[in-house]
DNA sequence: TATTGCCTACCATTAAGTAGGTAGATCTTT
DNA sequence: AAAGATCTACCTACTTAATGGTAGGCAATA
């Protein structure tokens, strides 16, 4: 079995981080994929179920990430650095955010994806919560301010620094903004 | 007089900001205006030109705030607080920041469009930069880090944060994370 | 035999953009 | 000031290409 429907979902992938959910269309995914448009339908019906799939398999490989670096890091500021070098990925090939790619369309959003990308956010922001959290407890982190409230100033940063670096293909200033991220939250 | 071309921006502005660049059409446009779909035609000949009046009048209008706060609010932070409350419009509107909008389209946007909106991040970046790098002269912000370096952090956080508090509806969660950002460039 | 995976050939709709025209304002020339 | 010429802002009525999606067929597989 030749894996035509994963193909589908990592060069949608590409094309959705790369020009926005509007600004690719079936016809741009056959031809990356090799396949004809009308065979796309018979993996994903309609253009919001492919949407949805991207959605899922990319939380589930940050899902994937998240674990490890709870793992293999034992302090605070250490996993968050872990946390935003998956970003720096995306600067480096020039891909934006899956999530933020969507979220942008807002309101032009069918219904559907905008309730699974704002579980995407959530998701970060429970762990990242935790993981400050955590980091507070442990005294890695500085004190004085909720863990919920820095967990959403840690994904803004890191999203805007990926929405902005990847325009100016500067892998470098993204390091610089994420050295001085985990710098601030040291204790 | 030129009524209908300033209102074409406006609606068009707001369009943009809300769905995104390739999210809306000349056919929305003409609704939202009460115009036929030909007559925008008269006044931006194309998509590519509609686009880049966008950014100009945007930009324009931010250079305007810029050079106010400047003049109003004599501190480092304040200022930073000041140029953050620019922003907190949009979360409470639901509208994004065009040039985010349009910079999500990343390869897919056209050439000229990519350069507009790299220059006015440039502006901002150079505005910031000058900014902080007077509040650590005048002891107002934290010395320790190249302003070039902080400014990028600061647009950073703020384009990020508009990004993600626009999807959850969240004016005060934008508030928190400003506050967070502020607070942290103290001195 | 039934299902899977892909195909060709279509469909209705919408995209940006063009052609050409009209009513009214404004400028130019006498 | 009158007459004509030109310009502005909009219109209806297209074109061409692309969009997401459908119908039905066919060969290989389970």
């Amino acid at each position: 079995m030749r894996d035509t429907r994963a193909e589908l979902l990592s060069q949608a992938e590409t094309l959705v981080r790369g020009r926005g959910y509007a600004g690719f269309s079936y016809a741009d995914l056959a031809e990356a994929v090799g396949i004809r448009k009308a065979s796309i339908h018979h993996h994903f019906p309609t253009k919001v179920d492919l949407g949805a799939a991207l959605v899922a398999a990319y939380a589930d490989r940050y899902d994937a990430a998240l674990a490890t670096i709870r793992i293999d890091v034992p302090d605070g500021p250490g996993r968050i650095a872990a946390y935003g070098q998956l970003y720096l990925g995306g600067v480096e090939q020039g891909l934006g955010c899956l999530c933020a790619a969507l979220a942008i369309e807002g309101e032009a959003l069918p219904e559907r994806l905008r309730g699974d990308i704002a579980a995407f956010f959530e998701g970060h922001l429970a762990w990242l919560e935790a993981v400050l959290r955590a980091g507070q407890a442990d005294g890695s982190v500085r004190a004085g301010q909720e863990p919920a409230v820095l967990a959403r100033y840690v994904i803004a940063t890191l999203e805007g620094a990926l929405l902005m670096e990847r325009l100016f293909a500067s892998p470098a200033a993204f390091s610089g903004t994420l050295a001085v991220l985990v710098e601030g939250l040291r204790a």
